[in-house]
DNA sequence: TAGCGAATGATAATCATTATCACTATCATC
DNA sequence: GATGATAGTGATAATGATTATCATTCGCTA
């Protein structure tokens, strides 16, 4: 049974507070800066800890996860190849379509993730 | 100017060979069956150059990179979290949305990746 | 108060991937 | 044919995110 603990509210302060993509260590960062010392490991059981118990989201990239505020609407990832800014958007058709995808072929959907890689506007505006 | 050389050939051969997912332990392992010796770092580097060059396609799952034949049309794929079983599936409809999402936030799309994660026909009957 | 399951923290280990570096192959040009 | 420029190779060290280990501690319940 997992417990939410001093170290896990912490944590999960940090990423209700914002709206950012936190990963591992920028949480651990950020404990520091606010004088609350937690191990790094710890950091990385809490999220996942978190994460499991539906607390906070998580997306996982190439290198590495990253996680958000659960209290929000289902949404996607657009990510800015350039820069690196993750914006979101939320297309219900689009979930619509994968579920009937996988009605089809007899599969049992337990999650999903689409990254849309590209240039955001600003690095749109910015390229020769 | 990238080159095929006569290592990257092999490699292309064995990927263009079959409908596997190919990693590059996978691909390296397959190459000392046939008697070929190539370097782990050259495999890695000839798999990343075969992508660029768009002669093999790659998908980038949470723990590692893929790759697989490109001589098929687009196509994205549902995993399965039991068996790690990979299939593919063709959706236009969707392609078409999410240019429509980002035509709407005037992101420049260079690719995406969309990944159904769940139970295959096959785990989902052997569930408890 | 004792005992149990879970969590913690420091640190070592893992694992895919990338960097380094000395050397080689290819190819155009002198 | 020699010379250079450029890219590739292979062995191996390094990187970086994450996980495992293990002794210790916390919060509970019997």
């Amino acid at each position: 049974m997992q417990k939410l603990t001093a170290q896990r509210q912490a944590i999960l302060d940090i990423i209700n507070r914002s709206d950012k993509h936190w990963d591992a260590d920028e949480v651990a960062f950020k404990l520091k800066e606010k004088g609350i010392s937690i191990g790094i490991a710890t950091v990385y059981r809490g999220l996942a800890a978190l994460a499991e118990q539906g607390l906070i989201e998580s997306i996982q990239l190439a290198d590495k996860k990253r996680y958000e505020r659960a209290d929000k609407s289902h949404h996607d990832h657009l990510i800015c190849t350039e820069c690196g800014a993750i914006e979101e958007f939320c297309k219900p058709e689009i979930e619509t379509l994968q579920d009937k995808v996988a009605a089809e072929r007899g599969f049992k959907i337990q999650g999903h993730q689409l990254l849309l890689f590209g240039l955001c506007i600003g690095c749109k505006a910015g390229e020769s």
